[in-house]
DNA sequence: ATTCTGACA
DNA sequence: TGTCAGGA
């Protein structure tokens, strides 16, 4: 349970995602306004990630790229639960840990995301898929 | 140096 | 979506 917290953890700016999904801070931004992520917030209005962020990030840009539009992803990626987001508030410990480590605990995850193959967890039937397609 | 919101030649 | 303004 305790990499549970880890995990929905805020800890980076949007420059690091934006390497980390290859996707534009508009691109970011815009599907936050559209709720697809709901990232936490410094006390300074800055963005923060935490690593669910970035893979809800990642499924979002895989589903763009087959052409899937923000009201089907909505209909994939489940909508985000009030209570176990409680976990991204800030407080000042994350707030330091967020200062030291960004990039060695990244990429710490992301070496166990390479053997950690996982399947594609997007499952809608075709038909009902396309519903969303734009064309 | 970075990020944020709003707006549109 | 890109991009620029103007502020934090």
């Amino acid at each position: 349970m305790s990499d549970e917290i880890r995990r929905n953890m805020a800890l980076f700016p949007i420059g690091i995602v934006m390497k980390l999904t290859d996707l534009t801070a508009r691109q970011i931004r815009y599907y936050e306004q559209h709720e697809l992520i709901v990232p936490a917030r410094t006390a300074g209005n800055q963005r923060l990630f935490s690593l669910n962020d970035v893979e809800r990030l990642l499924e979002i840009k895989s589903l763009i790229e087959k052409g899937v539009n923000i009201a089907g992803i909505k209909q994939v990626l489940l909508p985000i639960e009030k209570n176990s987001d409680d976990a991204t508030v800030i407080n000042e410990q994350t707030e330091v840990a967020r200062k030291e480590l960004t990039d060695s605990d990244l990429h710490k995850y992301l070496k166990r995301q390479l053997r950690t193959k996982r399947p594609g967890q997007v499952s809608l039937i075709q038909g009902e898929l396309s519903r969303f397609y734009n064309k």
